[in-house]
Order: structure tokens, then C-alpha cells, then sequence
DNA sequence: ACGATACCCTGATGGC
DNA sequence: TGCCATCAGGGTATCG
């Protein structure tokens, strides 16, 4: 998936294209990956039991207000529009939001057709991402952003020694925890802590503070960077216009487990942390 | 509070 | 060519 800095790069072509835009028509061709206001648990998860015709009010993101503003907080993106309700997209592992595919991509599952004759879609082959209708900006806020943490693009020394203070668990855990800090995912995590010179098997509760300066500024760094390039594309991601990002060239430790380390020509380690494939540099990153 | 596990899906890849 | 196992950028629920 899509992390933070390919969230992003969709979100900047996605604002170019549909803003001051207004939707047509909605076509919804896969109900479980779409969340509607009074669907059971619609906040988070997406609603897997519904099996009733597609049916949609005409308050889902359709027609009346112009779109005025593409939002992102970590790795989900809002639609706005000023009073009729808020879409939110979460892109899971392999979802991509695209304008105007010549034709239908295999794996669409929500279609919108805009007021100027383009064509914006959700498309994920692994259907783990989600298609969410919010009443408001504010009750999306209320319900669902406020759960998570600190978006890592501006991450500040505080809020990541925050997330880490107190806590019994390894850092790349902690960074990976969506509502502890927001927008990191595995690529990134590697990243910002191979930076850093943090092993991520640590105790986040034992980080120094020096450690957690030097890591907050190294997730923003990472992030800034990678979406200079446009996100990384490993296998499938694209942004809204259908280009790749190549960060990946870029990488110095995510997919480089048994390659010598760049900085001190030691092989690099991979093994499970946090339940993910994690590498990291055993000279340069010392478990302590 | 935390780790581990199972699960949600499809597709690419490598071994046989 | 086919079959099978394994792996993947994410996230939730559940159990110990």
C-alpha cells in the first residue's frame, strides 16, 4: 500500500482533477468495500453482511455542492464539500484512486462521473481498502480522525515521544500503530528508523530523548522526500493520474534484506517484528 | 497493554 | 503448462 507520501501524491493529482467539480452520478460496483452513515460499524470497518440491491441516497457524494477541498490525514483521504457529506477513501494494500482510465479497470468498485465529463474511481484488486459517506467534515473528524495520531508529515518531538512514553513495546510497532502516529507503514518504518540509527526491535518506552528527536525528524524527512518522488511503487501503486512514484530507488533498507547496508557495507538483516518483514543494518542500528 | 493469530482478498513469483 | 506454497505497501477482531 499506499503510506503516507503515496496518499499524498494521489491526494495532490486527485485536488487538481475534482475540485470545484460536482458528481453526476454514482455507480457502486462492490457493496462490501463501501461504508455508508447507519451501516452497522461504519466508522472504521468496512460492512461485509450487506447483500441487498445497491441502492444509494443521493446524499453519497452526489451532485449539488461542488467539491472544495481534497483532504488527508495519514493514509486516508476526504473529499469535502461544504455542506453535503464528506467521502472518505482508505486505500489498503493495493486500492488507487484514478481520473479518467480509458477504460473501466478490472477491480472497480465505485465509479463517479463528474460534471465535466470525467471519470474518478476506486480500483483495489485486494478489496482491503474502503469506500466511507460521512455526514460532515466535523462528524468524520468526531468519529474517525480523532482516533488517529499525529499525521508523520509534521510529527513533532513531543507527539512521538507521546506515542512512545510508558509504552512496553517495540518502536516499529509503535510506528506502525495508525493511532499512534499516522501515515507510517512498513516501507517507512524501515526508513525512518535505519535514519535514525534506531533498531526496531527497541523499547519505545526506553528510546532517549535524543533518539526520539532524531526519529521524529527523520520520519518527516523520509516523508517529505519520498513524496518529492512521487511515493514509492513497488508492485501496483499509481497516484490519481495513473504515473508511479520512484522512491523506491531510493530505498536503503526496505526489500534490500542480505544487501550490504550503505552506510557500513554490513549485510543487512530481515526478520519478523511487529508481525512484519522488518530490515535493518546490525552495525549501524545496535539492539542495546 | 501487548503480542500472536486468524481473517479479509487477489496476484505475482518461484520451485517442482 | 500447471499446481502449490509463499509473499505482499493495511487493518480489524479475538484470545491469552
Amino acid at each position: 500500500m499506499p503510506e503516507l507520501p503515496e496518499v499524498e501524491s494521489v491526494r495532490r493529482t486527485l485536488e487538481n482533477r475534482v475540485v470545484g467539480r460536482s458528481v453526476v452520478r454514482v455507480r457502486v460496483l462492490t457493496r462490501p468495500v463501501v461504508s455508508l452513515p447507519g451501516d452497522p460499524a461504519s466508522g472504521f470497518t468496512r460492512t461485509r453482511t450487506q447483500s441487498e440491491p445497491v441502492r444509494l441516497r443521493s446524499s453519497f457524494l452526489l451532485a449539488r455542492d461542488h467539491i472544495t477541498t481534497v483532504e488527508r490525514l495519514g493514509k486516508q483521504i476526504a473529499i469535502v464539500r461544504s455542506r453535503a457529506p464528506v467521502v472518505r477513501i482508505q486505500l489498503g494494500m493495493t486500492g488507487s484512486v484514478r481520473v479518467d482510465d480509458a477504460q473501466r479497470p478490472k477491480h472497480t468498485h465505485v465509479e463517479w462521473e463528474l460534471d465535466d465529463g470525467a471519470c474518478m474511481r476506486f480500483v483495489d484488486p485486494r478489496r482491503f481498502g474502503l469506500v466511507a459517506s460521512h455526514p460532515s467534515r466535523e462528524l468524520l473528524q468526531q468519529h474517525v480522525w480523532s482516533m488517529l495520531g499525529p499525521d508523520a508529515l509534521t510529527i513533532r518531538h513531543a507527539e512521538l515521544k507521546r506515542a512512545c512514553v510508558g509504552r512496553k513495546r517495540s518502536i516499529k510497532s509503535v510506528l506502525l500503530d495508525q493511532t499512534l502516529v499516522a501515515g507510517v507503514g512498513n516501507i517507512y518504518a524501515d526508513e525512518a528508523l535505519f535514519a535514525s540509527k534506531i533498531n526496531p526491535t527497541r523499547d519505545a518506552g526506553l528510546l532517549t530523548d535524543l533518539e526520539v528527536r532524531a526519529l521524529a525528524r527523520e520520519i518527516r524527512s523520509v516523508m517529505r522526500t519520498a513524496i518529492k518522488s512521487g511515493g514509492s511503487t513497488i508492485r501496483d501503486y499509481r497516484n490519481a493520474d495513473g504515473n508511479a512514484g520512484f522512491f523506491q530507488q531510493k530505498h536503503k533498507v526496505y526489500g534490500r534484506g542480505g544487501d550490504l547496508c550503505t552506510r557500513c557495507q554490513t549485510t543487512l538483516q530481515s526478520s519478523q517484528v511487529a508481525q512484519r518483514t522488518t530490515v535493518w543494518c546490525p552495525r549501524c542500528q545496535m539492539s542495546r
